[in-house]
Order: C-alpha cells, then sequence, then structure tokens
DNA sequence: ACCTACCTGTTT
DNA sequence: AAACAGGTAGGT
C-alpha cells in the first residue's frame, strides 16, 4: 500500500498526537507482526520523535531523560497506523494496540492495522539518536528532501546499468521509497518507456528523470497520498492524489496529454501502464507540451 | 536478474 | 474459480 507519500503524510499526522507521550500498554496479539517480547519493552517508554526513510517509520523513544530504543515499521501493502479512542472497538485486523497517555492524562491508542499481515513493528536500540539504525543502511538515497540531485541518480542508475527504468525505480536500494503507483508516475512526467534499460540513459534523459521523481513525489505528499482501497492517514483520511494519476490504473483509457491509448504490460513482476506516445521507446527527445 | 511466497479481500 | 492488489525477503 504505502509508498514514500503516503508513509510521509502518516508521519506528519501522527507526530502531533504522538510525540510526548508515553505508552502506558502495549499489546501485540500472537507473535505475527510484532514480537510480544518486543512489544512489552514498549510499555513505559515516551516518544520523543517519529521520522521517516524510505518507506520505513522510526519512532524514537526515550527512557528516563535519555532516548532508548527506535521502534521501526513498515506498512507493506496494507499496514495502517492510526489513532484511534481508548473506549472504541477495535476494528478487525488490529495486531498491536499501543495505550499512550500525555501530561493532561488522557489516554489515546495507536493501532497497527493490517488485513494482510505483511507489515512489520520492530526494536533496535539507540546507538545515537542523530544516526539511523543499521536497517537502513542498504537503503538508497532519500529523493525528496533534498531533491535528488541529478549526480546522485546517475551514480545510482550506473550500478545497475541492466535493470529497466521500472525495476531501478522500484529497487529501494537505487532510490529510497518510490513503489508501483510513483515508479510508472515518474516515468510518465520523465516521458521514458518503462522497459528502457537504466544503462542507456542519456545525459537528457537522467536529468528528466531527475526532476520527475522530486516533483512527483513532492505533489504526492502535497496530495496527502494516494488512496486506492486500503490507505488513510493517522486520523483515518483519505489521500487525494489518486484524482491526480495519469498513468497507474488507467490502462485500456486515453493519455490525458495525447489521447493515445494508454498500454499495460508487467515488468518487474509488477503492473506497469504506459503512454506509447509519451513515453517512447527510441527517441531521445522529450515529448514537448500538451 | 527473475520467481515465489507471504495473507486477506475484492473484482472479473 | 481465478486473477489481482500500494511490498519485499528469500530462493534460484
Amino acid at each position: 500500500m504505502p509508498e514514500l507519500p503516503e508513509v510521509e503524510t502518516i508521519r506528519k499526522t501522527l507526530w502531533p498526537a504522538v510525540t510526548g507521550r508515553t505508552i502506558l500498554q502495549a499489546e501485540a496479539s500472537a507473535n505475527e507482526v510484532m514480537s510480544v517480547e518486543d512489544c512489552e519493552q514498549l510499555i513505559g517508554k515516551t516518544v520523543t520523535d517519529i521520522r521517516r526513510r524510505g518507506k520505513y517509520l522510526l519512532f524514537l523513544l526515550q527512557e528516563g531523560n535519555r532516548p532508548s530504543l527506535w521502534l521501526l515499521v513498515h506498512l507493506r501493502m496494507t499496514g495502517r497506523l492510526l489513532i484511534h479512542r481508548f473506549e472504541d472497538p477495535l476494528p478487525k485486523h488490529t495486531h498491536v494496540r499501543l495505550v499512550l497517555q500525555s501530561v493532561d492524562l488522557q489516554r489515546t491508542l495507536l493501532i497497527f492495522q493490517d488485513t494482510r499481515r505483511f507489515g512489520r513493528m520492530w526494536l533496535r536500540r539507540v546507538s545515537d539518536s542523530s544516526q539511523l539504525p543499521t536497517d537502513m543502511d542498504k537503503l538508497g538515497p532519500e529523493p525528496v528532501d533534498p531533491p535528488l540531485a541529478k549526480e546522485t541518480l546517475k551514480k545510482q542508475l550506473k550500478k545497475h546499468p541492466a535493470l529497466t527504468l521500472k525495476a531501478a525505480l522500484l529497487n529501494q536500494s537505487v532510490i529510497a521509497g518510490i513503489g508501483n503507483i510513483y515508479a510508472d508516475e515518474i516515468l510518465y512526467a520523465a516521458g521514458l518507456p518503462p522497459q528502457q534499460r537504466a544503462g542507456t540513459l542519456g545525459d537528457n534523459q537522467i536529468s528528466q528523470l531527475a526532476t520527475a521523481i522530486p516533483q512527483v513525489l513532492q505533489q504526492a505528499i502535497a496530495e496527502c497520498g494516494t488512496t486506492l482501497r486500503n490507505y488513510v492517514d493517522g486520523w483515518s483520511r483519505e489521500g487525494r492524489f489518486q484524482n491526480c494519476l495519469n498513468v497507474y490504473g488507467r490502462a485500456g483509457l486515453p493519455c490525458r496529454h495525447c489521447g493515445q491509448t494508454l498500454l499495460k504490460t508487467r515488468l518487474a513482476g509488477r503492473t506497469t501502464t504506459w503512454c506509447p506516445s509519451c513515453q517512447p521507446r527510441h527517441s531521445e527527445a522529450r515529448q514537448t507540451d500538451s
């Protein structure tokens, strides 16, 4: 489900509701999404910050007056982190329930809900709170903040010249945070065909891609993400970027720019949609305008 | 560099 | 009944 814009939206919406609060109670159903052992360790800790790296959320937890643990969360396809009223019944597929208490003694729940149970939560000890856990080391550069530099992209693509552009964008070690929706939208915005090999890009094409990546992701963040079926933010609100999609989910429909029928294929194991005329196979030419 | 598995729910 | 879904770990 959630890619970088959705995870970032969740981070921003949870921040004011969660930071500064202490975990009074913590329960994990079975050992699936989170080990019961890890879950018990959360009790008594105070959340002091929420960060994001790629599609991971990182909760910085303080014990006494110094940072002690990172709570790492990956939502995978259908995971949700939701603020929930203490007294309300829990939604189906709630796997972790945290009772948060603020200085005013008001209690709120932060719950992890996930129909498909692919998502995970786990702990890492904090060595230095300015340093993210080593789990994050293999992720590629952050594309939005700061905006991906052309030279960085060039260097990253050079590591995997044989990958199709679609596969390269989906590879979290090339760039962190892009998934199936935004890979297709980015390639459309860059005017590049998804089946082109990363090693065959000319300098202009790398520039187009380097521009499109932060541009598309930033706009999606501004629209609070894409809600197709499952995604909602920390307050259960839907995103709006589904109204801005140019290609994802639109195979068989006319391209919004040129009217050509959008095509669908399978690349890197994922459904891929593109416009054969705005994303031409061989040409160096950028799509000119409307 | 690809495939399959992991799950449940929805759509064809 | 079968295909498909926003992701990725782990196998080959």
